[in-house]
DNA sequence: GCCGTTTTCGGCCCGACTGTTTTCAGTCG
């Protein structure tokens, strides 16, 4: 069974995204290809292995039948399918790759194969310098052009993601250079606006007439290197950053319509269009109109998207949540919850100071706190086992702790303590003595070293740790770092259910990097019953600011501003603290 | 390949833009 413990969704998930490809690339039936990107999708957002799920729950999931099924069977014996393997050794590996350039899709790539034998980007380089593309069926000068443009692109973009927060800066930016530019409320759609972990392109709605005018001004942006395309509606730029980004005119009276449309994800709008049909109407871009309005002369509703969804008989969903994991249900039935917002947020418990490993000194952690607007801080710092960071041993922490009091007694408006990142070692034992870890303020246990343990043994590492009744937050469980580091190996079930029993909360860590917890194993845990608190992990003061990180990962996981311990007043935070160290043990 | 309160067969969301073409296929979101 050991092969079994390591296929995880993500894996799974991917197998049936490439053979998605696949079969585009084999001219199979379009919905087949969709079917299997639907069954991708629908996988990826799963909190439980499905590979260890029984076949009758698999089969309610929706999107996946019983083919799909059937594969998963095979899947989690051998870690693939039978034609999926078939498929893999018909197509070379490298036509995935230039599936994947911009331009080019699957019908394109299969023609080049056939008739030009590239199956690799270096090929499909040289060919196109040659110019021996511009003369195939279908093909011309402006597209190998465009080829040669778009393989350099893939070369120099060393992901081709980039995470949320450094996509919303630069977004944020480019909002502000549209806005002095004089045009009329930019805003960011896309998976941006769903506060997706890692951004493709960034897509942006700007109030206009459609008529050319404005779609010429944008595409000359100081920001813009270079114009994949201009039509009246749609500019579509490649930014000096690398970084892709469409930007849509939209008339006033339809921009309800054209953000909603364009926020997405694309498996909710399909669900809502589907919703209008069963109703007699059609949605688009444009507005909702009723299917015997045959030239779409008046909308039923359009300006805004909660007339949209009030329209639908829905109640309004927050873009957080747009990604086809059940929320249309939930908005029928009215019962989408208000989700946390910063202002729910009093204050922050996990972070470093100059101390340690951070830049910043208590004096300027606690004026960026006041800043941010909230009532309490905890201050925390590593623990002495974690070498590389000057980590504190007890001595130095209560020390420290007197410090901070006194840094304190200048900053009236906001109530303190000191945290303590406590690091759990190898056996799962932590690095200060129970008589010593009594007398702190706040524990935050997590793991920093051997992160590529077997699943059993880093599960009983954390396991053991959780026995300590003063261990009171845990910290990026998975350890993950997005595009750099695969999250530990863990039993998720056993770790909630033991952690439920001590009352442990759980971080949802607001590093870009972390979002760890991620939306889906925090949804997870609340719906375990488990407290969730959100943290900054600021390595300076500036980054006390990531909070508003940690608060987009809880609102895609449905949290409201109660399931987070940041709500708690101070007096009530401390006393969850006293209480559950009481009983833990 | 999935799905079903008009259905177990025959549908499957919809439009913009480009570049190739003389009316449309491919790509993208």
């Amino acid at each position: 069974m050991s092969l079994g413990k390591s296929i995880t969704n993500s894996y799974i998930s991917d197998i049936f995204a490439e053979m998605a490809v696949l079969l585009e690339l084999a001219h199979e039936n379009p919905f087949r290809v969709r079917a299997y990107q639907k069954a991708a999708l629908a996988i990826e957002g799963l909190s439980e292995n499905i590979a260890s799920m029984p076949v009758e729950k698999i089969l309610k999931i929706p999107g996946i039948g019983k083919g799909i099924a059937s594969h998963l069977e095979e899947i989690a014996g051998k870690g693939a399918f039978s034609e999926f393997e078939k498929l893999k050794k018909r197509f070379p590996k490298g036509l995935l790759d230039i599936v994947n350039v911009q331009g080019i899709g699957a019908k394109r790539a299969r023609a080049l194969y056939d008739k030009l034998g590239i199956d690799s980007m270096e090929k499909l380089m040289k060919k196109a310098m040659a110019g021996e593309i511009r003369n195939l069926d279908g093909f011309g000068e402006k597209i190998e052009q465009n080829i040669i443009l778009g393989v350099k692109e893939a070369s120099e973009r060393k992901t081709d993601r980039i995470l949320y927060w450094n996509a919303r800066l630069i977004a944020e930016e480019i909002l502000r250079e549209i806005r002095s530019s004089g045009f009329g409320n930019p805003v960011y759609a896309g998976s941006l606006r769903r506060g997706k972990e890692t951004i493709g392109d960034i897509d942006i709605l700007c109030n206009g007439r459609p008529d050319g005018v404005l779609a010429e001004k944008l595409s000359k942006l100081s920001c813009v290197e270079r114009t994949l395309s201009t039509g009246p509606t749609k500019v579509s730029v490649i930014l000096k950053k690398g970084v892709q980004v469409d930007i849509r005119i939209i008339p006033e009276e339809s921009f309800g319509a054209a953000l909603c449309y364009f926020t997405g994800s694309k498996e909710h709008n399909v669900l809502l269009r589907e919703i209008a049909l069963k109703k007699g109407f059609t949605l688009n871009e444009y507005g909702l109109f009723r299917i015997s309005d045959k030239k779409q002369k008046k909308p039923i509703a359009s300006g805004t998207e909660e007339e949209i969804y009030r329209a639908l008989g829905l109640q309004f969903i927050p873009p957080e949540l747009r990604e086809a994991r059940g929320e249309l249900e939930l908005a029928a039935k009215k019962t989408i919850p208000e989700l946390v917002s910063a202002s729910d947020v009093k204050g922050d418990i996990h972070n470093h100071t100059n101390l340690t490993d951070g830049k910043s000194s208590f004096e300027e952690m606690l004026e960026k706190a006041v800043s941010m607007g909230w009532e309490w801080i905890f201050i925390g710092d590593h623990t002495l086992s974690l070498g590389v960071a000057h980590g504190l041993d007890y001595a130095r922490y209560a020390e420290t702790k007197k410090t901070l009091e006194k840094a304190s007694a200048k900053f009236p408006r906001i109530k303190t303590g000191r945290s303590i990142e406590m690091d759990i070692l190898k056996t799962g034992d932590l690095d200060f003595s129970h008589e010593e870890l009594e007398k702190t303020d706040l524990v935050i246990g997590a793991v920093h070293s051997s992160l590529r343990m077997k699943e059993e043994e880093m599960t009983r590492r954390i396991l053991k740790a959780m026995t300590s009744p003063c261990l009171d937050v845990m910290a990026h469980l998975s350890g993950r770092m997005i595009g750099k580091r695969e999250p530990s190996n863990i039993n998720y079930d056993m770790i909630f259910e033991e952690a439920l029993r001590h009352d442990i909360a759980f971080e949802i860590n607001g590093q870009p990097d972390r979002q760890d917890l991620t939306d889906v194993y925090a949804r997870k845990a609340k719906e375990t019953g488990l407290k969730i608190i959100l943290s900054t992990d600021s390595h300076s003061a500036q980054q006390l600011e990531y909070m508003n990180m940690a608060v987009v990962v809880a609102r895609r996981a449905g949290l409201t501003g109660k399931d987070v311990l940041n709500s708690l007043s101070y007096e009530e935070f401390r006393e969850w603290i006293s209480e559950r160290r009481k009983t833990a043990g």
